[in-house]
DNA sequence: GGGAATACTTAGAAAGTTACCG
DNA sequence: CGGTAACTTTCTAAGTATTCCC
């Protein structure tokens, strides 16, 4: 890791030293005391060796990686789940190593312990052949769970929390569960507007706890935040959502750039992403956070009298199987439609309408804050396209004034592929900092995007490359052209 | 009602592979 | 055909939500 940001970071190199002292020998412990006097290179070294090795491999030895590869998946990477093989998600056991926490993470550098046989429980069903422990050694357990859809299961040792086995998104078993999802969205299209009208009014409430949870609710659906349940001080990353807002996360500014009454939302949520945004709301929702932060230091929960929990409950009584998260899918899913439906140009070639696919995906990622770091290469690889598009229309100068007797088919292709070359560099360029995958693979329901794909003739190929069209096999047999979420 | 345990979904980074261009 | 950029897959952390127990 010699080579990472994480080494230089005070915690990371404190957590690592104290966990590697644990596991010194007393000869070790009294010798080796003071990290930044250990030289790692010759370690290094060594691993870098080992990948230059592996990439200056001949073809055939590549060849035989990539067999080897496949018979270890085809071994252990499927399971029999009701009479179908399917194929499991992560078979591998997650190796040690050192941990790495996303953002401030109070526990990066720590030791990440190897998992042997005694840490194991097996889940799978009574009659059923399932791999044998390592020679000499045991499972923890073998139980026999049909409750749950987990295969295998470990403590870790960082948070303590459990790890799973679970099955590929492609099984019936995920395929179903994410179906149900949408389901449950759409069910919430149909009462979303009475919801709406009802936190509207409870704005007006005489009880504070009901203006808290209907002020967050508003919060949830119009910005898709989600829902902040509350965290262990010190065992994680300072992040919050919607309910564990504190006062310093948002400034109230009844003018702010020709609008009344703005929110300034300036907060780290999941993964550490920064979540920043200025909001204009209604009058009462503004005069409403006034009052939940009188009296109040910066680092008081904004709802102090409400927690996921509370919330959820409420939500449940308004509609069956309703919990905060399911508004950011269903504001995802109604946004990619409404932007599809502004945005797919009939006239326009297959490129171009892919572009508005994309930028009606953008849109949602936007809305979600789904953000990525900018490629590294991100410049450079911008600079090319654009001597590419160049060289295109030079060449097609050339081509007009050359054969301007007569309307040729090589001018034709020759625009083509600059208009390609141009929808590529617009896509990418607002594509810098937004990560569309996330939202592509669990918030947009796929039914949407097979029905705009089927409509305007576009292959759904286009959309989907084969990882997800097997995700989403459910939705390209169920959906034809007319499919409304 | 509250905290801990549990099970599941969602998330971005990094590694690995493929496609494309000169 | 080799280098690189784009795309895909893997990895596992970090969330949400429910259940269990007192």
């Amino acid at each position: 890791m010699l080579d990472h940001e994480y080494t230089t970071k005070d915690i990371f190199r404190k957590n690592f030293f104290k966990d590697w002292r644990k596991e010194m020998t007393a000869e070790e412990k009294s010798k080796i005391t003071d990290l930044t006097k250990c030289d790692f290179t010759e370690m290094s070294e060594y691993f870098k060796a080992q990948s230059e090795a592996r990439k200056a491999m001949t073809k055939e030895d590549k060849q035989k990686i990539k067999e080897e590869n496949e018979r270890t998946l085809q071994q252990y990477g499927f399971c029999i789940m009701d009479n179908h093989r399917e194929r499991i998600a992560n078979f591998r056991i997650e190796p040690p190593g050192l941990f790495r926490g996303r953002g401030d993470h109070p526990k990066m550098g720590m030791l990440k312990r190897r998992i042997r046989p005694e840490d194991i429980i097996v889940n799978c069903s009574k009659d059923s052949k399932h791999p044998e422990p390592p020679p000499g050694t045991r499972w923890k357990e073998v139980r026999h769970d049909n409750k749950v859809t987990w295969l295998v299961s470990w403590t870790e040792n960082i948070q303590g929390s459990i790890k799973y086995i679970m099955l590929n998104p492609s099984s019936r078993i995920k395929g179903e569960k994410d179906w149900q999802k949408y389901e449950t969205a759409r069910r919430l299209k149909k009462c979303v507007d009475h919801i709406r009208n009802q936190y509207r009014e409870d704005w007006k409430s005489k009880e504070m706890r009901i203006r808290q949870r209907a002020v967050a609710l508003y919060f949830i659906d119009k910005l898709a935040l989600r829902a902040g349940n509350e965290k262990e001080e010190g065992e994680t990353a300072d992040t919050v959502g919607c309910c564990s807002l504190r006062v310093e996360h948002i400034s109230l500014y009844p003018e702010k750039d020709g609008q009344e009454y703005v929110v300034e939302f300036d907060f780290l949520g999941k993964d550490s992403i920064r979540y920043y945004n200025k909001v204009p709301v209604e009058k009462r929702v503004f005069k409403n956070l006034q009052l939940f932060m009188e009296n109040k230091e910066l680092d008081d929960d904004l709802f102090d009298r409400l927690n996921t929990s509370i919330l959820n409950k409420h939500l449940q009584e308004l509609m069956d199987g309703l919990t905060a998260k399911v508004f950011r899918t269903y504001n995802a899913s109604i946004t990619l439609q409404q932007q599809l439906k502004e945005l797919t140009n009939v006239e326009e070639n297959i490129p171009a309408k892919i572009l508005s696919y994309n930028r009606a995906n953008r849109a949602v990622a936007i809305l979600c804050n789904h953000q990525r770091a900018p490629p590294k290469t991100f410049e450079k690889s911008m600079q090319n396209l654009q001597s590419k598009i160049d060289a295109k229309r030079d060449q097609l100068a050339d081509a007009k004034r050359e054969l301007k007797i007569s309307l040729d088919l090589a001018v034709q292709r020759v625009e083509e592929q600059l208009m390609k070359l141009e929808v590529q560099a617009t896509d990418r360029e607002e594509n810098k900092q937004i990560a569309l995958g996330t939202s592509k693979l669990n918030y947009l329901d796929p039914r949407i995007s097979v029905a705009w794909c089927k409509k305007w003739g576009i292959p759904v190929e286009k959309i989907y490359n084969k990882t997800q069209r097997e995700k989403f096999a459910w939705a390209i047999d169920m959906a034809d052209q007319d499919f409304e979420f």
